[in-house]
DNA sequence: CGGGAGAATTAGCCGACACTAAACCCCTGT
DNA sequence: ACAGGGGTTTAGTGTCGGCTAATTCTCCCG
């Protein structure tokens, strides 16, 4: 009921006086469109590089055209700076939304996964659609029942609430030199099969392992783990999922 | 992002080839301003008498127009039942998404002030932003941890997952004669400010009470807690909010 | 250095939902 | 029995956020 008035008066928030500011600190509650592109522009525009129109329109399943008018809109809102022609990339402002975005989807992602009994191949869209719901105050609930926790189920690190991300540079399985000893940090796919599969055979991040022998041109990596010392065999494709935390020699 | 495909796959869902039937099953999402309608008729139509377009409006904070609108789309929907000029009142189907809708709010707010700390007066506005998000698989889940519950934390009854709602005939204290035994079973307001104030005064569903007295022309009822034995007066304006489960006289 | 291919943008639309203003219906009170 | 008046609906708009078709820009390659 409240909810609805707040929804329609933002709806109707065109003939706002707007002063001079360009964008202020303000939160008149992005949508859920404004939330899904700054996420991709965020995940986009990893390095200093600007995302392209088109990559966006992939990520989002939306056609250019429309990825075009938004990015315009976002620029106007200041959460975007934007080139005619050449891409985007986030504003401070929009960094910050994107990653309450971000914090909002990785803590329910972990929550669900820790006390609704989901598997961490289904947490992503039922994350996707709630992100845009939940209050700050929830999330915050939830990661305190979770300890304030720095991960989600795949290795993301979780934003704080006041806007800091962790990063820290790992190595993918599949170019760790043979005889490295690891920790499995991140596993960077949502698609459910690999998932699945990756989980059941213990693939999950947490895992010390050592890498024990690459097969060339492509192909297989084999990882001992450390703690039960077992074998495992794991394809180029995969590897190159696994994101680890570089240990000694 | 699958949500995001899914959202938008659902707005241009008018060019679907609509076969003949009117509106079978069917599961293409209904949106959260529908949903919010079908609450509001379940709601307004209480027994038998239609809902009316200015009553579904202010309940919504809608203009009348917007209603009458909703309500023709509706009612193409096969979801409404509409007489221009007399009201609507939901079809078997319309009724069903409405439980739907009401048992995720209901079993929300139950979830939020069980297992997240949340007090009964802040749940309702969370609650009704999530319910338009939340999967029926989440619901159940979170339903499963609360070990399948019946009522929600003000004491209405959650649908079950088949869509059938309990109902009792409850009286108000308000109206419970004088000397009469009765469970506190619903607390009918969402407004925070009397939510605590009763809260604070034991009046929670449960709570076993007698009537001791009742002052006439509108004057305050007095209670006994049966557990305690402490008393308590109760203005009028608060009693009628309160129903009980008739008991031994 | 000029063509194009491919990416980006503009133009023109559409549907969902909201609004205000104006027209309409129905019921009630005199 | 009919005139008001309140409730309802229609008419006409606006915004958000999509889409396709057409146009424009860039940049690379021959």
């Amino acid at each position: 009921m409240n909810a609805q008035a707040n929804r329609r008066r933002q709806t109707r928030r065109s003939q706002a006086p707007a002063r001079r500011d360009p964008a202020p600190p303000s939160l008149p509650a992005l949508s859920r469109s404004v939330e899904d592109y700054l996420k991709a522009v965020y995940h986009l525009s990893d390095q200093g590089a600007a995302a392209t129109t088109k990559d966006i329109a992939l990520r989002l399943v939306v056609a250019a055209p429309s990825v075009s008018m938004m990015l315009k809109r976002l620029s106007a809102l200041g959460l975007v700076q934007r080139v005619p022609y050449q891409g985007a990339q986030l504003t401070r402002e929009g960094r910050q939304a994107a990653l309450r975005t971000i914090r909002r989807h990785r803590v329910l992602e972990l929550y669900l996964t820790r006390h609704l009994g989901f598997a961490w191949d289904t947490v992503h869209d039922e994350a996707e659609r709630l992100e845009h719901a939940v209050s700050d105050l929830l999330i915050d609930r939830m990661a305190a029942a979770l300890d304030n926790p720095r991960y989600d189920p795949h290795g993301d690190p979780i934003p704080t609430a006041d806007g800091t991300i962790e990063s820290a540079d790992l190595v993918s399985l599949a170019t760790a030199p043979v005889g490295m000893e690891l920790e499995l940090r991140q596993v960077t796919t949502q698609d459910p099969e690999r998932l699945r599969f990756l989980a059941e055979h213990g693939l999950v991040p947490g895992l010390h392992l050592a890498i024990a022998d690459r097969q060339p041109f492509g192909g297989p990596t084999t990882v001992r783990f450390q703690r039960t010392g077992a074998v495992q065999v794991v394809g180029m494709e995969l590897a190159q999922l696994l994101m680890c935390l570089g240990g000694a020699a």
